[in-house]
RNA sequence: GCAGGGGUAGCCUAGCUUGGUCAAAGGCGCCAGAUUCAGGGUCUGGUCUCGUAGGAGUUCGUGGGUUCAAAUCCCUCCCCCUGCACCA
C-alpha cells in the first residue's frame, strides 16, 4: 500500500483554508432570512486541548454547518475565557519548567524568549486561546473569526463593567458577609484541587458547627460544637479532654469557654477578645445548665475529644452518638451511675427498607447508638474506624428517616428540627457557627489557610424570588436537549442561592466598578457573553475602539436606551444596534454537562435580568462527556500516558473527519462515551469506505441529472424510496441534535441500502447520479473536508455553502417498499431453513399464495389489533361466512387461520394480488441464485404446484410469504413437468 | 442525604417517551467463506440454546404487578456514575 501522496492532514488543511478565504464562517447579515446564532461554552485556559474537548465542539460545529446549509444565516463565534486561576497557574508552570508544559511548548516550536514570555498570565491566557482557534479550524471547524475574544481584552472589560454596574443599578448586587479561605501572611487564597495558591489540603472541605452554649452558675458558657444540634434534647454531659485548657472568648457581650485553637477561629470568624486561661478540669466539679434539657449536666473527661477540632468541647448524646455511647461504658461505675438515667432519644427512626443495611445497622435492642456501636462490633474508643463508620451509617439513617420524638419540634423530620434549632442559635447568638476545613490547609508561603469572615462581600442575588421567578417564567418557553434538562433546571433553582460576585487575589478578570480593589468572579463575567460577541465585530474591524463603549453605548446598543456614546456616530452606533436586534435572541448555547449548575443558570439569569424576554435564548444543548477507560473525563494525564493520543497523532492517524465521525456515532450526545481507539478507527475507515463508494458513483456518469422515468423496475423505485427516507430520517435526527441517528442515516443505513441494491441488479444511472450529488452534501456536517474533496467539479463551488438534500428529490413509492420487504422477509426465511441444511439444495420452490387467502387477510386486517394477533378464529369464521366470494374454501379458510398467523401490521401484507407477487419474486430470482448457492428457482401458483410439493408446503403460503420448498440435493425427487395442469413457472437461468 | 443519570447479549452501545413489526439496530471482538503467494485490507455469511422445513425454548440488574401481549408501563429492592457551589 502506498501512502496517499498529500498527508490527510494537508488535504484537511487544504480545505480549512478554502473556507477560510471564501469566508465561509463570517456572519453576514442579510435581512429577511432566517438566522441560526450558537456559541458554545467558551473554555477556561487552563491548558492544551484533546480529542476529548471536540466531541461538544465538532459537534456544534456540524450543526451550525447543518443549519447553514438549510439557508440559514449562520454566526458562529467563539471566544476563550482567559478569567479566573487557570491561566494564573499555568504561568506558574511555565515559570518553574514544569517538563510537560515545556515538552508541549517545545513541540510548538517556541523559542526560550516566547517561552519566557508566558509566565505572564496574560500572556499564556491569550496565548491558549489562539492555541483554541486553531484547534478548532484543524478540526475543521468553521466559525466567525472577527468575533473572537477573550475575557480580558479591554473591549470585553468594558462590556462587563456596563454588565456589573446595570445589575447594581437593577438592585440584583447586595453586601453581606461571607468565610473565605484567607492566609494570614499572603491574604485571600483560593482552596482547589488545582493547589495554585495552595501547597497542601486542595480537596479540604469547609466543616460549619453548631455552638451550643451550656451556662456555668457563675454565668459564662462552655460552647460545645455539634453537626448535630437537633440532638441537644438527649445531651447528658459534655465532655473536654484530659488536661486540656480552656480560654475565655469575649463576644457580644459573652464570656464563652473553648479551646485555644477553637479561639483562634473564632476570632477570625466573629472578633471579639481573649480573656483568661483555664485548665479545663477546674470545671469538672461543674454543672452546666441549657433550656432545652431538663437536668443540669455534669461535665467530664474523655479521650474522644480532639481540642483542634471544633471548640474542644463536645455535647455527649449518648443515645444517638455510638462515640458517646463507647465513652459512657468506659466510665467509672460512679459517673456511669450518675449519666446513665439521663440518657434518652429524641428522634426514632422508620420505614427501613427490608434487607437494607440500615436494618442491619439498627437490629437489635437498646438506643440506637448502642445498637450500631453492637452491630458493628464496636467497644471501646480505639476502634477509631469502625466508629466513624457507625457514626456516618447512624447519621445518614437518622437524618434520612428520622423523626423528633422530644422537644418541641415533636414530629418534624430531623433536617427540618436541625435548621429550625440553629435558626433559634443564630437569633440568639449571631455567632452560632464555626468553620474549619475538613483538612489541614496550607498556604503557598507555608502559612496555614484559615477562614475568615468578610463582612462586606459583594454577592448576585440569585435567591432573590422575583429574579428566580423571571428565570422560571423564561424557561418554560425555551427548548432544552436533552429535554430533562428542564426538570433538572427546575430543582437547581429551587436552591440557587446568593453567589459571591467578586473576590480579591491574584487572579484575571474585570476589576468591580463599585470597587476596583475586587475583581469579578469568573463565572460571573460569563453570562451575557453572547450579545457582546456582536460588539466585537465591530472593534475587531477596527470601526469601534474600547474606550468608546461605554455605559452609555452599551446602553443604546442592547437595551435602546438613551442618545448612546457621543463619541460614536449615530450612524454607526444604529448600525450596532440593528446588527444585535439581527442576531438576538441567542438560538443555541451548547456546553458541557458540568455547565448544568455552575453556567447555564447564571447565563439565564443574566439575560433574564438584563434583557426583554424577547431577547433571552432559545435552547440550551448540553453535551456529555467523553471518558478515559477509568470513567473520568479525559485529562492531561490519559494523553501523556498515552491513552489518548496528542491531537496531531489523531489527525494524523483518524482525519479530522474520522474523529468527528467518530464523536457523533459513539454514542448519544447525553450519555458519557469511553474513549476507544478502535472505534475510532472504524469511524475514519467508515470514511474512506463511503469516499470510495462515492467516488465510484460520481465516476458512473453520477452527474446525469434526469429523473426517474415510469416504469422502472421496482427495485429502482424502492431504492428510491429509501434514500428519500434517509434524508427525511437525518433531517429530523439534525433537528433533534440526535446526532448518532442522523450520523448512522448517512454513513451507515445508506452504505447498506445501496449494496443491496447494487446486489439486487440495480444500476440505474441517473438514479445513481442524483443520490451521489444528495449523499456529497449530507457528508458536509460529520465530515466536511471528504465532503469537499468528493464534491470538487460537481458544485458550482464549495459542498459546504450548498444547501442541504430535501427528501422530495428522490420519488417515494410505499408499494415498492412494501414488496421488496416481502422479499427480505423471504430471505429471512430462506435463510433459516438453510441453517439446518447439511448440504444445500438443488432446487427452490416458491409458491405465491392463492387470491382468497388475500380475501381472509382483508377480514383479519379490520380487526383491532389485539384481536387479529390473539387470532379470534370463531370471529373471523363468522365473516368470513358473510363473504361470498369465500363461500367455495370455507373448510379451508378455517385452517389457514388456525396455521398461519396474520402479519403484524398491515403494511407488512405485501403485494396486492399474485400476478404482482409472481413477477416480484422472478425479478429477485436472479438475485437469490447469487445470494443462497442454490442454483434452480422455480416459482408456482399454490393451487397449481401440487406435483410439485411432495411434502404439502404450499398450504402455509400466506400473501406476501410464499410458501417454500426446497429440494434436496441428491435426489431429484421432483416429477418434471407432467402434472395435470400446466404450471405458469418459470425457471431462472 | 439531596438532585440528575444509568444497569440490554463476550465488550461498547441503540431501543424504553408513543407496549405488539424485538432474539432485540450499529460497532468492536470472534468464527467460516470469497478475493490474495501470504499478511493486511475489503466483501459475504454466522455469532443465546436446541432443531435437516421457515420452528421451539430461555433472555434485556432483582422480585412482584398491570395486559391477550412488557426490554418498553407501575411498584419493590440491589448496584453503578455525576453534581452538591465560588471550582473553570
Amino acid at each position: 500500500m502506498q501512502p496517499q501522496p498529500p498527508s490527510r492532514i494537508s488535504r484537511e488543511a487544504h480545505w480549512q483554508e478554502r473556507w477560510r478565504s471564501a469566508k465561509l464562517g463570517e456572519a453576514r447579515r442579510v435581512p429577511g432570512r432566517r438566522k441560526f446564532f450558537l456559541i458554545f461554552a467558551y473554555p477556561g485556559t487552563s491548558g492544551f486541548m484533546h480529542i476529548g474537548h471536540m466531541r461538544g465542539y465538532s459537534l456544534a460545529d456540524a450543526l451550525v454547518r447543518y443549519h447553514r446549509m438549510r439557508g440559514e444565516v449562520v454566526f458562529f463565534p467563539g471566544g476563550a475565557h482567559a478569567s479566573g486561576l487557570p491561566a494564573v497557574t499555568f504561568a506558574a508552570r511555565v515559570a518553574r519548567r514544569d517538563p510537560d508544559t515545556m515538552e508541549s511548548l517545545r513541540s510548538m516550536h517556541l523559542d526560550d524568549t516566547a517561552i519566557r514570555d508566558l509566565e505572564v498570565p496574560e500572556n499564556a491566557a491569550r496565548f491558549l486561546g489562539e492555541a483554541y482557534w486553531v484547534t478548532w479550524e484543524r478540526f475543521g471547524m468553521v466559525m466567525d473569526r472577527t468575533a473572537y475574544v477573550t475575557t480580558i481584552d479591554p473591549d470585553y472589560q468594558q462590556f462587563i463593567r456596563w454588565q456589573f454596574a446595570r445589575l447594581s443599578r437593577l438592585g440584583y448586587l447586595k453586601q453581606k458577609s461571607y468565610f473565605a479561605p484567607y492566609c494570614p501572611r499572603s491574604g485571600p487564597v483560593s482552596v482547589d484541587p488545582s493547589e495554585t495558591d495552595i501547597s497542601q489540603g486542595g480537596s479540604a472541605e469547609v466543616v460549619t458547627y453548631t455552638l451550643v452554649p451550656f451556662t456555668l452558675p457563675d454565668g459564662r458558657r462552655l460552647l460545645a460544637a455539634t453537626l448535630r444540634p437537633e440532638t441537644v434534647f438527649g445531651a447528658t454531659n459534655l465532655w473536654v479532654a484530659p488536661g486540656e485548657t480552656l480560654v475565655e472568648w469575649k463576644h457580644h457581650g459573652h464570656v464563652d469557654l473553648l479551646s485555644p485553637p477553637a479561639l483562634a477561629k473564632a476570632l477570625d470568624q466573629w472578633g471579639g477578645t481573649a480573656g483568661e486561661e483555664i485548665p479545663a478540669s477546674a470545671f469538672l466539679a461543674d454543672q452546666v445548665t441549657i433550656p432545652w434539657v431538663p437536668h443540669p449536666l455534669p461535665i467530664l473527661e474523655s479521650r474522644l475529644v480532639n481540642p483542634d477540632r471544633g471548640t474542644g468541647i463536645v455535647m455527649s448524646v449518648p443515645a444517638h452518638a455510638p462515640v458517646d455511647w463507647v465513652a459512657l461504658e468506659g466510665l467509672s461505675p460512679t459517673s456511669r451511675g450518675t449519666i446513665e438515667p439521663l440518657v434518652r432519644a429524641v428522634l426514632e427512626v422508620e420505614g427501613i427498607p427490608q434487607g437494607s443495611s440500615e436494618q442491619e445497622l439498627l437490629k437489635g435492642s437498646g438506643w440506637p447508638a448502642q445498637r450500631a456501636a453492637r452491630n458493628l462490633g464496636i467497644t471501646t474508643l480505639e476502634q477509631s474506624s469502625q466508629l466513624a463508620e457507625a457514626t456516618e451509617r447512624l447519621y445518614r439513617a437518622e437524618l434520612a428517616r428520622g423523626r423528633m420524638t422530644v422537644g418541641p419540634f415533636v414530629g418534624r423530620p430531623v433536617g427540618e428540627a436541625r435548621e429550625l434549632v440553629r435558626e433559634i442559635l443564630r437569633q440568639a447568638d449571631e455567632a452560632a457557627e464555626i468553620r474549619e476545613f475538613s483538612e489541614p490547609v496550607i498556604c503557598r508561603c507555608g502559612e496555614r489557610v484559615v477562614i475568615r469572615r468578610i463582612p462586606d462581600q459583594w454577592f448576585l442575588a440569585y435567591g432573590d424570588p422575583q429574579w428566580k421567578s423571571r428565570v422560571r417564567e423564561h424557561a418554560r418557553t425555551m427548548q432544552f436537549l436533552p429535554p430533562e434538562y428542564r426538570e433538572e433546571l427546575e430543582t437547581i433553582l429551587d436552591w440557587f442561592e446568593d453567589r459571591p460576585a467578586v473576590r480579591q487575589g491574584r487572579w484575571l478578570g474585570t476589576p468591580f466598578p463599585l470597587d476596583p480593589r475586587w475583581i469579578i468572579e469568573p463565572i460571573a463575567d460569563s453570562t451575557l457573553y453572547p450579545a457582546y460577541y456582536v460588539v466585537r465585530r465591530f472593534v475587531a474591524q477596527g470601526r469601534l475602539k474600547p474606550e468608546q463603549l461605554t455605559p452609555s453605548f452599551f446602553d443604546h446598543v442592547f437595551l435602546g436606551e438613551g442618545p448612546g456614546e457621543p463619541t460614536v456616530p449615530p450612524e454607526l452606533q444604529s448600525e450596532v444596534r440593528q446588527e444585535f436586534l439581527y442576531w438576538y435572541p441567542l438560538d443555541v448555547n451548547l456546553g458541557g454537562k458540568e455547565h448544568k449548575r455552575v453556567h447555564f443558570p447564571p447565563f439565564l439569569y443574566n439575560h433574564a435580568a438584563l434583557l426583554p424576554p424577547d431577547l433571552n435564548p432559545r435552547c440550551i444543548v448540553i453535551n456529555w462527556w467523553t471518558t478515559s477507560y477509568t470513567g473520568e473525563k479525559i485529562s492531561k494525564k490519559d494523553v501523556k500516558g498515552g491513552a489518548v493520543p496528542p491531537v496531531d497523532d489523531a489527525l494524523a492517524r483518524w482525519g479530522a473527519d474520522g474523529i468527528r465521525l467518530y464523536h457523533a456515532i459513539a454514542g448519544s450526545l447525553f450519555q458519557d462515551v469511553e474513549w476507544d481507539p478502535s472505534t475510532c478507527s472504524s469511524a475514519s475507515e467508515r470514511v474512506d469506505e463511503v469516499a470510495r463508494i462515492l467516488r465510484g458513483l460520481w465516476g458512473r456518469g453520477g452527474d446525469a441529472v434526469a429523473g426517474m422515468a415510469p416504469g422502472e423496475r421496482h427495485v429502482d423505485r424502492w431504492f428510491s424510496t429509501r434514500i428519500s427516507e434517509v434524508i427525511e430520517r437525518a433531517t429530523s435526527h439534525l433537528e433533534s441534535a440526535d446526532f448518532r441517528s442522523a450520523a448512522q442515516a448517512i454513513y451507515v443505513d445508506l452504505v447498506a441500502i445501496l449494496r443491496r441494491y447494487e446486489a439486487r441488479g440495480g444500476a440505474h444511472a441517473a438514479l445513481l447520479g442524483r443520490l451521489a450529488h444528495a449523499w456529497t452534501r449530507m457528508l458536509v456536517p460529520f465530515t466536511p473536508h471528504v465532503a469537499e474533496e468528493l464534491g470538487e467539479g460537481h458544485f458550482p463551488s464549495l459542498v459546504s455553502s450548498e444547501s442541504w438534500p430535501q427528501p422530495g428529490e428522490f420519488l417515494r413509492d410505499p408499494g415498492a417498499l412494501r414488496e421488496e420487504e416481502t422479499l427480505i422477509a423471504l430471505e429471512e426465511d430462506i435463510a433459516a431453513l438453510l441453517r439446518t441444511w447439511k448440504s444445500p439444495p438443488a432446487e427452490a420452490r416458491l409458491f405465491v399464495a392463492s387470491p382468497w387467502k388475500r380475501w381472509v387477510e382483508e377480514i383479519r386486517s379490520r380487526a383491532p389489533e389485539g384481536d387479529r394477533r390473539r387470532g379470534d378464529i370463531g370471529g373471523f369464521m363468522r365473516e368470513a361466512r358473510q363473504d361470498p366470494r369465500l363461500t367455495p374454501y370455507l373448510d379451508r379458510v378455517a385452517r389457514y387461520l388456525s396455521q398461519v398467523p396474520a402479519p403484524t401490521s398491515p403494511s407488512r401484507a405485501g403485494p396486492q394480488d399474485p400476478d404482482t407477487e409472481t413477477a416480484l419474486l422472478h425479478d429477485a430470482l436472479p438475485y437469490f441464485v447469487h445470494r443462497f448457492g442454490i442454483p434452480r428457482w422455480t416459482v408456482l401458483r399454490e393451487e397449481d404446484g401440487g406435483p410439485y410439493d411432495p411434502l404439502g408446503r404450499r398450504t402455509r403460503a400466506a400473501p406476501g410469504r410464499p410458501a417454500i420448498y426446497l429440494v434436496p440435493g441428491e435426489d431429484p425427487a421432483s416429477p418434471e413437468a407432467g402434472g395435470s395442469s400446466r404450471p405458469r413457472a418459470r425457471s431462472s437461468p
